[in-house]
DNA sequence: TGGAATCCCGAGCAGTTTTGTCAGATTTAT
DNA sequence: ATAAATCTGACAAAACTGCTCGGGATTCCA
Protein backbone atom coordinates (compact mmCIF):
# COMPACT_ATOMS: atom_id res chain seq x y z
CA UNK A 1 0.00 0.00 0.00
CA UNK A 2 2.18 2.46 -0.66
CA UNK A 3 2.39 5.41 -3.43
CA UNK A 4 5.24 4.90 -5.57
CA UNK A 5 8.08 8.39 -6.15
CA UNK A 6 6.49 9.12 -9.20
CA UNK A 7 3.04 10.11 -8.08
CA UNK A 8 4.87 11.77 -4.97
CA UNK A 9 7.52 13.75 -7.30
CA UNK A 10 4.77 14.51 -9.71
CA UNK A 11 3.04 16.76 -6.45
CA UNK A 12 5.81 18.54 -5.55
CA UNK A 13 6.98 19.57 -9.07
CA UNK A 14 3.71 20.54 -10.08
CA UNK A 15 3.17 22.65 -6.71
CA UNK A 16 6.58 23.96 -7.70
CA UNK A 17 5.11 25.07 -11.08
CA UNK A 18 1.59 26.15 -9.49
CA UNK A 19 3.87 28.27 -7.31
CA UNK A 20 5.16 30.22 -10.20
CA UNK A 21 1.32 30.26 -12.50
CA UNK A 22 1.61 32.89 -14.73
CA UNK A 23 4.98 33.95 -14.83
CA UNK A 24 6.23 31.97 -18.22
CA UNK A 25 7.63 28.64 -18.66
CA UNK A 26 10.12 27.10 -15.24
CA UNK A 27 13.18 25.03 -16.38
CA UNK A 28 12.78 21.56 -15.40
CA UNK A 29 16.39 22.19 -13.78
CA UNK A 30 15.04 24.51 -11.51
CA UNK A 31 12.11 22.86 -10.21
CA UNK A 32 14.70 19.68 -9.78
CA UNK A 33 17.38 21.31 -7.66
CA UNK A 34 14.95 23.19 -5.92
CA UNK A 35 13.31 20.25 -4.78
CA UNK A 36 16.44 17.72 -4.60
CA UNK A 37 15.08 15.72 -7.36
CA UNK A 38 16.74 14.12 -10.14
CA UNK A 39 16.23 15.79 -13.33
CA UNK A 40 16.66 13.04 -15.71
CA UNK A 41 13.99 10.79 -13.74
CA UNK A 42 11.72 13.83 -13.47
CA UNK A 43 12.00 14.58 -17.10
CA UNK A 44 10.37 10.93 -17.50
CA UNK A 45 7.39 12.09 -15.56
CA UNK A 46 6.51 14.90 -17.49
CA UNK A 47 5.97 13.38 -20.48
CA UNK A 48 2.57 11.37 -19.19
CA UNK A 49 1.49 14.77 -17.28
CA UNK A 50 1.84 16.63 -20.47
CA UNK A 51 -0.01 14.39 -22.79
CA UNK A 52 -2.92 14.06 -20.14
CA UNK A 53 -2.78 17.83 -20.67
CA UNK A 54 -1.61 18.85 -17.11
CA UNK A 55 1.47 20.61 -18.40
CA UNK A 56 2.23 22.54 -20.85
CA UNK A 57 6.16 22.86 -22.06
CA UNK A 58 8.10 24.78 -24.51
CA UNK A 59 11.26 23.67 -25.97
CA UNK A 60 14.51 25.55 -26.75
CA UNK A 61 16.55 27.98 -24.71
CA UNK A 62 14.42 29.84 -22.52
CA UNK A 63 11.84 27.16 -22.38
CA UNK A 64 9.91 25.04 -19.78
CA UNK A 65 6.74 23.80 -18.38
CA UNK A 66 3.76 25.38 -16.89
CA UNK A 67 0.11 24.17 -15.73
CA UNK A 68 -1.78 24.04 -18.58
CA UNK A 69 -4.84 25.28 -15.95
CA UNK A 70 -5.02 27.18 -13.43
CA UNK A 71 -3.78 25.41 -9.57
CA UNK A 72 -7.11 25.18 -8.33
CA UNK A 73 -8.12 23.21 -11.59
CA UNK A 74 -5.74 20.19 -10.87
CA UNK A 75 -6.33 17.97 -8.12
CA UNK A 76 -4.11 15.45 -6.44
CA UNK A 77 -5.81 12.47 -7.45
CA UNK A 78 -5.47 13.64 -11.75
CA UNK A 79 -1.70 14.11 -11.45
CA UNK A 80 -1.08 10.44 -9.00
CA UNK A 81 -3.85 8.86 -12.05
CA UNK A 82 -1.92 10.24 -14.52
CA UNK A 83 1.68 9.10 -13.51
CA UNK A 84 0.47 6.01 -11.68
CA UNK A 85 -2.53 4.44 -13.68
CA UNK A 86 -5.87 3.98 -12.15
CA UNK A 87 -6.30 3.90 -8.38
CA UNK A 88 -7.26 0.57 -8.23
CA UNK A 89 -6.25 -1.32 -4.97
CA UNK A 90 -6.92 -4.96 -6.51
CA UNK A 91 -6.69 -5.44 -10.03
CA UNK A 92 -10.22 -6.89 -9.84
CA UNK A 93 -11.85 -3.80 -10.29
CA UNK A 94 -9.81 -2.60 -13.67
CA UNK A 95 -12.05 -5.50 -14.99
CA UNK A 96 -14.87 -4.19 -15.25
CA UNK A 97 -14.11 -0.96 -17.62
CA UNK A 98 -11.67 -2.28 -19.89
CA UNK A 99 -11.94 -5.77 -19.49
CA UNK A 100 -10.51 -7.87 -22.39
CA UNK A 101 -9.18 -10.55 -19.93
CA UNK A 102 -11.35 -10.68 -16.72
CA UNK A 103 -9.11 -11.68 -13.57
CA UNK A 104 -11.96 -11.42 -11.22
CA UNK A 105 -14.39 -14.90 -11.60
CA UNK A 106 -16.87 -14.77 -9.02
CA UNK A 107 -17.02 -10.88 -9.46
CA UNK A 108 -20.95 -11.12 -8.22
CA UNK A 109 -20.31 -13.64 -5.32
CA UNK A 110 -16.94 -12.68 -3.94
CA UNK A 111 -17.58 -11.18 -0.69
CA UNK A 112 -14.59 -9.07 -0.01
CA UNK A 113 -14.86 -7.31 -3.31
CA UNK A 114 -17.04 -4.76 -1.88
CA UNK A 115 -14.08 -3.87 0.63
CA UNK A 116 -11.64 -2.75 -1.65
CA UNK A 117 -14.62 -0.50 -4.04
CA UNK A 118 -14.92 1.23 -0.49
CA UNK A 119 -10.79 1.44 -0.01
CA UNK A 120 -10.86 2.96 -3.84
CA UNK A 121 -13.86 4.94 -3.40
CA UNK A 122 -11.89 6.58 -0.04
CA UNK A 123 -9.01 7.28 -1.80
CA UNK A 124 -10.47 9.31 -5.08
CA UNK A 125 -12.35 11.41 -2.45
CA UNK A 126 -9.51 12.47 -0.56
CA UNK A 127 -7.60 12.88 -3.37
CA UNK A 128 -9.89 14.76 -5.84
CA UNK A 129 -11.13 17.17 -3.04
CA UNK A 130 -7.48 18.18 -2.96
CA UNK A 131 -6.57 20.80 -5.09
CA UNK A 132 -2.74 22.53 -6.15
CA UNK A 133 -4.46 25.93 -4.74
CA UNK A 134 -5.56 24.01 -1.74
CA UNK A 135 -1.79 23.16 -0.94
CA UNK A 136 -0.66 26.89 -1.82
CA UNK A 137 -3.49 28.32 0.76
CA UNK A 138 -2.77 25.61 3.61
CA UNK A 139 1.43 26.53 3.20
CA UNK A 140 0.56 30.03 3.40
CA UNK A 141 -1.82 29.49 6.63
CA UNK A 142 0.54 27.55 8.45
CA UNK A 143 2.75 30.10 10.75
CA UNK A 144 5.65 27.80 10.48
CA UNK A 145 6.14 28.07 13.89
CA UNK A 146 8.61 26.51 16.13
CA UNK A 147 9.24 22.61 15.07
CA UNK A 148 11.08 20.24 16.78
CA UNK A 149 13.90 20.34 14.71
CA UNK B 1 -1.61 1.67 -4.75
CA UNK B 2 -2.07 -2.04 -4.73
CA UNK B 3 -3.17 -4.65 -1.78
CA UNK B 4 -0.86 -7.57 -2.09
CA UNK B 5 -1.94 -11.03 -2.65
CA UNK B 6 -0.84 -11.39 0.90
CA UNK B 7 -3.42 -8.99 2.09
CA UNK B 8 -5.92 -10.51 -0.30
CA UNK B 9 -5.33 -13.92 0.53
CA UNK B 10 -5.51 -13.95 4.29
CA UNK B 11 -8.57 -12.13 4.45
CA UNK B 12 -10.49 -14.62 2.37
CA UNK B 13 -8.54 -17.53 4.32
CA UNK B 14 -9.89 -15.59 7.73
CA UNK B 15 -13.28 -15.37 6.27
CA UNK B 16 -13.74 -19.11 5.46
CA UNK B 17 -12.31 -19.66 9.90
CA UNK B 18 -15.02 -16.97 10.09
CA UNK B 19 -18.11 -19.07 8.60
CA UNK B 20 -16.80 -22.20 10.72
CA UNK B 21 -16.13 -20.36 14.01
CA UNK B 22 -16.51 -22.32 16.89
CA UNK B 23 -16.72 -25.53 14.88
CA UNK B 24 -12.99 -27.13 15.93
CA UNK B 25 -9.86 -26.35 13.85
CA UNK B 26 -9.53 -26.27 9.99
CA UNK B 27 -6.83 -27.45 8.04
CA UNK B 28 -5.11 -25.17 5.97
CA UNK B 29 -5.80 -27.55 2.78
CA UNK B 30 -9.37 -27.34 3.27
CA UNK B 31 -8.79 -23.29 3.25
CA UNK B 32 -6.49 -23.32 0.17
CA UNK B 33 -8.41 -25.77 -1.62
CA UNK B 34 -11.75 -24.10 -1.21
CA UNK B 35 -10.43 -21.11 -2.17
CA UNK B 36 -7.86 -22.38 -4.84
CA UNK B 37 -5.13 -20.72 -3.20
CA UNK B 38 -1.80 -22.19 -2.69
CA UNK B 39 -1.41 -24.11 0.57
CA UNK B 40 2.52 -23.38 0.92
CA UNK B 41 1.71 -19.52 0.23
CA UNK B 42 -1.12 -19.50 2.59
CA UNK B 43 1.27 -21.44 5.09
CA UNK B 44 3.33 -17.91 5.37
CA UNK B 45 0.43 -15.83 5.79
CA UNK B 46 -0.48 -18.12 8.70
CA UNK B 47 2.35 -17.11 10.68
CA UNK B 48 2.47 -13.42 10.86
CA UNK B 49 -1.43 -13.98 11.50
CA UNK B 50 -1.02 -16.46 14.51
CA UNK B 51 1.69 -14.21 16.13
CA UNK B 52 -0.58 -11.31 16.30
CA UNK B 53 -2.70 -13.33 18.55
CA UNK B 54 -5.59 -13.04 15.31
CA UNK B 55 -5.76 -17.10 14.88
CA UNK B 56 -4.47 -20.02 16.72
CA UNK B 57 -3.43 -22.78 15.93
CA UNK B 58 -3.51 -26.81 17.06
CA UNK B 59 -0.86 -29.12 16.03
CA UNK B 60 -1.00 -32.60 14.76
CA UNK B 61 -3.42 -34.48 13.05
CA UNK B 62 -7.10 -33.48 13.28
CA UNK B 63 -5.10 -30.45 13.63
CA UNK B 64 -5.54 -26.87 11.89
CA UNK B 65 -6.57 -23.26 12.37
CA UNK B 66 -9.18 -21.52 14.01
CA UNK B 67 -10.09 -17.63 15.00
CA UNK B 68 -8.47 -16.56 18.27
CA UNK B 69 -11.45 -14.51 18.58
CA UNK B 70 -14.95 -13.42 17.69
CA UNK B 71 -15.59 -12.12 14.10
CA UNK B 72 -16.89 -9.64 15.24
CA UNK B 73 -13.67 -8.85 17.35
CA UNK B 74 -11.62 -8.93 14.27
CA UNK B 75 -11.57 -6.27 11.80
CA UNK B 76 -10.35 -6.21 7.66
CA UNK B 77 -7.45 -3.50 9.19
CA UNK B 78 -5.99 -5.68 11.32
CA UNK B 79 -5.95 -8.31 9.38
CA UNK B 80 -4.27 -6.36 6.46
CA UNK B 81 -1.90 -4.10 8.48
CA UNK B 82 -1.00 -8.08 10.22
CA UNK B 83 0.48 -9.25 6.96
CA UNK B 84 1.57 -6.18 4.70
CA UNK B 85 2.86 -3.63 7.43
CA UNK B 86 1.58 -0.63 8.58
CA UNK B 87 -0.59 1.32 6.46
CA UNK B 88 1.45 4.53 5.29
CA UNK B 89 1.13 5.41 2.01
CA UNK B 90 4.66 7.07 2.34
CA UNK B 91 7.79 6.27 4.26
CA UNK B 92 7.61 9.26 6.08
CA UNK B 93 4.36 8.88 7.98
CA UNK B 94 6.24 5.79 9.68
CA UNK B 95 9.24 7.75 10.79
CA UNK B 96 7.26 9.38 13.32
CA UNK B 97 7.06 6.52 15.34
CA UNK B 98 9.96 4.43 15.18
CA UNK B 99 12.24 6.87 13.87
CA UNK B 100 15.41 5.16 14.23
CA UNK B 101 16.30 7.25 10.80
CA UNK B 102 14.14 10.03 10.03
CA UNK B 103 13.18 9.46 6.37
CA UNK B 104 11.40 12.54 6.26
CA UNK B 105 13.85 15.55 6.10
CA UNK B 106 11.71 18.48 5.96
CA UNK B 107 8.50 17.45 7.92
CA UNK B 108 6.87 20.36 9.24
CA UNK B 109 7.80 21.91 5.98
CA UNK B 110 6.38 19.69 3.22
CA UNK B 111 3.25 21.08 2.18
CA UNK B 112 2.51 17.37 0.64
CA UNK B 113 2.63 15.57 3.78
CA UNK B 114 -1.41 16.95 4.86
CA UNK B 115 -2.05 14.97 1.52
CA UNK B 116 -0.51 11.10 2.52
CA UNK B 117 -2.13 11.60 6.23
CA UNK B 118 -5.32 12.08 5.18
CA UNK B 119 -4.92 9.11 2.29
CA UNK B 120 -3.80 6.33 5.38
CA UNK B 121 -6.38 8.14 7.50
CA UNK B 122 -9.19 7.26 5.52
CA UNK B 123 -8.32 3.72 4.65
CA UNK B 124 -7.50 2.94 7.83
CA UNK B 125 -10.98 4.06 8.57
CA UNK B 126 -12.72 2.14 6.15
CA UNK B 127 -11.13 -0.80 6.73
CA UNK B 128 -11.56 -0.70 10.53
CA UNK B 129 -15.02 -0.25 10.26
CA UNK B 130 -15.48 -3.46 8.44
CA UNK B 131 -15.44 -6.97 10.74
CA UNK B 132 -15.50 -10.29 9.56
CA UNK B 133 -18.54 -10.39 10.90
CA UNK B 134 -19.81 -7.55 8.41
CA UNK B 135 -18.36 -9.68 5.60
CA UNK B 136 -20.84 -12.85 6.59
CA UNK B 137 -23.79 -10.48 7.15
CA UNK B 138 -23.77 -8.96 4.21
CA UNK B 139 -23.17 -12.11 1.94
CA UNK B 140 -26.13 -13.72 3.89
CA UNK B 141 -28.23 -10.59 3.00
CA UNK B 142 -27.27 -10.45 -0.67
CA UNK B 143 -30.18 -12.46 -2.90
CA UNK B 144 -27.78 -13.88 -5.07
CA UNK B 145 -30.00 -12.70 -7.90
CA UNK B 146 -29.49 -12.82 -11.56
CA UNK B 147 -25.91 -11.95 -12.41
CA UNK B 148 -24.80 -11.02 -15.87
CA UNK B 149 -22.10 -13.87 -16.29
C1' DT C 1 4.29 -48.05 19.09
C1' DG C 2 4.10 -46.61 14.38
C1' DG C 3 2.46 -44.14 10.93
C1' DA C 4 -0.14 -40.28 9.04
C1' DA C 5 -1.74 -35.80 9.36
C1' DT C 6 -0.72 -31.33 10.26
C1' DC C 7 1.58 -27.22 11.65
C1' DC C 8 6.37 -24.73 11.83
C1' DC C 9 10.27 -22.47 9.70
C1' DG C 10 13.78 -20.86 6.75
C1' DA C 11 15.95 -20.81 2.23
C1' DG C 12 15.69 -19.88 -2.38
C1' DC C 13 14.07 -18.21 -6.84
C1' DA C 14 11.96 -16.44 -11.20
C1' DG C 15 9.46 -12.63 -12.80
C1' DT C 16 7.90 -7.97 -12.38
C1' DT C 17 8.11 -3.30 -10.79
C1' DT C 18 10.49 0.57 -9.14
C1' DT C 19 13.74 4.04 -9.51
C1' DG C 20 16.42 5.79 -11.72
C1' DT C 21 20.80 6.74 -15.51
C1' DC C 22 22.41 7.76 -19.95
C1' DA C 23 23.10 9.06 -24.74
C1' DG C 24 21.56 11.31 -28.26
C1' DA C 25 18.00 13.93 -31.21
C1' DT C 26 15.25 18.04 -31.68
C1' DT C 27 13.73 22.70 -31.01
C1' DT C 28 14.33 27.60 -30.10
C1' DA C 29 16.17 32.22 -28.12
C1' DT C 30 19.87 35.10 -28.49
C1' DA D 1 26.34 29.47 -34.47
C1' DT D 2 25.80 28.39 -29.92
C1' DA D 3 23.77 27.33 -25.79
C1' DA D 4 19.61 26.12 -23.40
C1' DA D 5 16.19 23.36 -22.99
C1' DT D 6 12.75 19.65 -24.03
C1' DC D 7 11.94 14.88 -26.22
C1' DT D 8 12.75 9.90 -26.66
C1' DG D 9 14.12 5.31 -26.11
C1' DA D 10 17.29 2.02 -24.19
C1' DC D 11 19.31 0.12 -20.28
C1' DA D 12 20.27 -1.49 -15.45
C1' DA D 13 20.53 -2.07 -10.41
C1' DA D 14 17.70 -2.97 -6.61
C1' DA D 15 13.56 -4.13 -4.37
C1' DC D 16 9.37 -6.49 -4.19
C1' DT D 17 5.95 -10.18 -5.31
C1' DG D 18 4.36 -14.57 -5.39
C1' DC D 19 5.36 -18.32 -4.90
C1' DT D 20 8.12 -23.43 -4.23
C1' DC D 21 10.71 -26.66 -1.62
C1' DG D 22 12.75 -29.40 2.07
C1' DG D 23 12.90 -30.78 6.29
C1' DG D 24 11.57 -30.65 11.29
C1' DA D 25 8.26 -30.88 15.20
C1' DT D 26 3.95 -32.19 17.16
C1' DT D 27 -0.16 -34.76 17.83
C1' DC D 28 -3.93 -38.05 16.86
C1' DC D 29 -5.35 -42.67 15.99
C1' DA D 30 -5.17 -47.55 15.04
S1 LIG E 1 -12.67 -12.24 -7.21
FE1 LIG E 1 -12.50 -10.16 -7.95
S2 LIG E 1 -13.03 -8.93 -6.20
FE2 LIG E 1 -13.04 -10.99 -5.40
S1 LIG F 1 9.24 15.08 3.29
FE1 LIG F 1 8.15 13.58 4.52
S2 LIG F 1 6.06 14.00 4.08
FE2 LIG F 1 7.11 15.38 2.75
Amino acid sequence: MKISTKGRYSVTALYELALHYGTGPLPLKNIAQGQGLSENYLEQLMLPLRRAGLVKSIRGAQGGYMLAREPKEITIGEIITTVEGPIAVVDCLLAEAGAKDQPCERACACVTRGIWEKVCDSISEVLGGITLQTLMDNDKGSEHVGCAR
